[in-house]
RNA sequence: CGGGGAGUAGCGCAGCUCGGUAGCGCGCUUCGUUCGGGACGAAGAGGUCGGAGGUUCAAAUCCUCUCUCCCCGACCA
């Protein structure tokens, strides 16, 4: 590709509202533009790195017997309503009607059509296992987009879906999708880790999210040095070990203490002189549960202690829980409580479900509110003053916890997820009555699995990861272009301006990919947008170096630069290339799935 | 949805307090000189000042409403 023709524009200046280092690197190399919040346009270059790494996906999915197929993006809300995720998910599926007054939906994922299209297509245990996939565009309206492709509304996703006879068959797919991914993260250059996760509302019995760790990440996981756990914070746990149990300690009698304008739990510490451990923190929540069909709300009284953080993602699982809000003031009181002095002493018991987290019962002599403004209790005790409903682990690990493995302290970092996988079982293919007869000749549902990737965020990750103060440093496996030939010819050296177009066909006729800056630009200009761009490979052609048969090889990666005689210039070239290519690809993780 | 910030030329910004009909840098066009890390000179093109309404002789500037974008939080099957 020549500069000149090629359609794009460097910026010297990011724009004000990309304030992501990656985002303001698409932006400024001219990779992508902004449409509006979440919704982006990909220019040549940006497409040349989505469409490299959507190869490096089709290669790895085809190498699991993956098929691809596409399904649309504008899909009947009737499917929907079959699953019932018409009426669970909110604004963020989008809904349209057409012209006829039929309801459609922009698809945010793809369980529905897909599992229509396998039960029509499969009848027999046979056909099974079977793996589909597309690389498809979604639509979900997220209520806040953010850092450029980090997070978006409508975006492209490798998604797959494994259909399966049975669960021994699923669980000795998923393993394979596991390494794939690691395959596929690792081709492109990026370091990844899996961790195990939630199954959220997508069901099933096991995920795990493929997680690039970088700062602007969302997501924050909590690693172990020592033994090597791994998980996403929503289902991290962790040791409550016996130094933070007091548990022999005897039980003091309740006694009142005013404490005026004191309604957070660091204010309570601070004017009380104890440590937040030594507090109970009270969280009033309402969830929507279905039971039986029904859907009813249920005020939820919380406590953790004060120097934890309730898990939100633990509490719904426990519950069944639909969804979680908090409660409302009024709600509060209507309970019995006081807001910002609540606590489990004294409320209305019959309406309230009450979830202590398990180390409270071993924190005997709490400070709990009073539920009366400006009036806190000392010496609270579980089971003594007040009885819970259950009693089980809702809080949050958070960096310095023990490990539960070993104890060790855990770490807690943040990172992007750019992949998951599921096993989602019978979900979907149970309420879209997508069956099968077994040997027996009996119906079946077939079990299923699903697996994710977005291209938008592995790219945006690749750059968080892969940048310096000039600009974007590519994975060679991922880069627009493999070489940036820098012609440096003017208008009195028109036996430069032969070199280069020379070496710019024999690269081509060689199968490099080459970026040919045949601008009329100064040197700085062209190198400078050499960096920018982050092109693995810069080739420098140059009065100096015609009159010395060489031209100049500089890697993005690398300070030095090398002489190659333009005479074997094409071998030396596609060796670098296979070369700095294999590199990466040593670096692939090999990480049997536990 | 709550809190904060911003919309003036392709990008970055000034002008607004105190109304008088829009400016700077980069980029873009033409010519000349230059040419190995973002050149110099000269001449140009480009703006419904986010939108609507109002006040006024006069609105980028004051008032009201509204739209959009960004950040923090809530949310994220």
């Amino acid at each position: 590709m020549r500069m000149s023709k090629l359609f794009f524009q460097t910026l010297r200046e990011a724009p004000a509202d990309a304030d992501v280092r990656s985002h303001q690197l698409m932006l400024r190399a001219g990779l992508v533009r902004q449409v509006g919040a979440g919704i982006f346009e990909y220019l040549p270059l940006g497409l040349r790195v989505k469409k490299k790494i959507e190869t490096i996906m089709r290669e790895e999915m085809d190498a699991i017997d993956g098929q691809e197929i596409v399904m649309p993006v504008v899909q009947p809300a009737s499917l929907w309503k079959r699953t019932g995720r018409w009426y669970e998910i909110g604004d963020d599926l989008a809904r349209l009607t057409d012209r006829a007054g039929r309801e459609l939906v922009l698809a945010m994922t793809h369980e529905e059509v897909i599992t229509e299209l396998a039960g029509g297509v499969i009848n027999s245990y046979r056909q099974l296992p079977v793996m589909l996939y597309q690389i498809q565009t979604k639509f979900r309206d997220e209520p806040r987009p953010r850092g450029g492709l980090i997070r978006v509304r409508e975006f492209t996703m490798k998604d797959g879906y494994s259909f399966h006879a049975d669960i021994a068959s699923l669980d000795e797919y998923y393993p394979l999708v596991y390494q794939a991914y690691f395959n596929i993260f690792g081709r492109a250059g990026l370091d990844v880790i899996a961790v195990e996760s939630d199954t959220g509302m997508m069901g099933g019995t096991m995920a795990h999210e493929f997680m690039a760790l970088t700062e602007v990440g969302e997501d924050t996981m909590l690693l172990c040095n020592q033994c090597g756990y791994k998980a996403n914070r929503q289902v991290a746990t962790f040791v409550k070990s016996s130094s933070e149990s007091r548990a022999e300690e005897a039980a003091l009698p309740l006694e009142e203490v005013s404490t005026p304008n004191v309604d957070t739990i660091a204010a309570l510490a601070d004017f009380l002189d104890i440590p937040e451990s030594r507090t109970a923190k009270a969280l009033f929540l309402v969830a929507t549960i279905e039971e039986d069909g029904d859907v009813k709300e249920q005020f939820v009284f919380v406590v953790v202690r004060g120097d934890m953080e309730l898990n939100e993602t633990k509490l719904t699982n426990v519950l069944k829980a639909r969804q979680l809000r908090p409660a409302q003031a009024e709600e509060i009181r209507a309970i019995g409580a006081e807001p910002g002095y609540g606590s489990p002493v004294g409320i209305r018991r019959d309406e309230v479900l009450l979830v202590v987290d398990d180390l409270i019962p071993n924190s005997p002599n709490l400070v709990a509110g009073a539920n009366r403004d400006g009036w806190h209790l000392r010496n609270v005790n579980c089971g003594r003053d007040y009885k819970p409903d259950l009693t089980v682990d809702v809080v949050a690990a958070a960096d310095g916890h023990p490990c539960p493995t070993c104890q060790a302290p855990l770490r807690a970092v943040r990172g992007v997820e750019v992949g998951n996988i599921f096993k989602l079982g019978t979900k979907y293919s149970q309420a879209m009555d997508a069956s099968f007869l077994d040997e027996d000749g009996g119906s079946v549902p077939m079990v299923m699995g699903c697996y994710g990737i977005g291209s938008g965020r592995l790219i945006a990750s690749a750059i968080e990861k892969n940048n310096d103060e000039n600009g974007i440093i590519w994975p060679i496996t991922i880069a627009p272009h493999q070489l940036y030939l820098v012609s440096l010819a003017t208008r009195r050296t028109p036996e430069v301006t032969e070199t280069a177009e020379r070496v710019y066909s024999q690269l081509q006729e060689a199968g490099v990919e080459v970026l040919y800056d045949d601008r009329d630009e100064r040197a700085g200009v062209k190198f400078n947008d050499a960096d920018l761009l982050g092109t693995p490979l810069r080739l420098t052609i140059g009065a100096r170096g015609v009159k010395n048969g060489v031209a100049e090889l500089k890697l993005r990666n690398r300070e030095e630069i090398r002489e190659l005689p333009f005479d074997d210039i094409v071998n030396q070239i596609q060796a670098v290339v296979e070369a700095e290519t294999a590199a990466v690809n040593a670096k692939v993780i090999t990480e049997p799935l536990q």
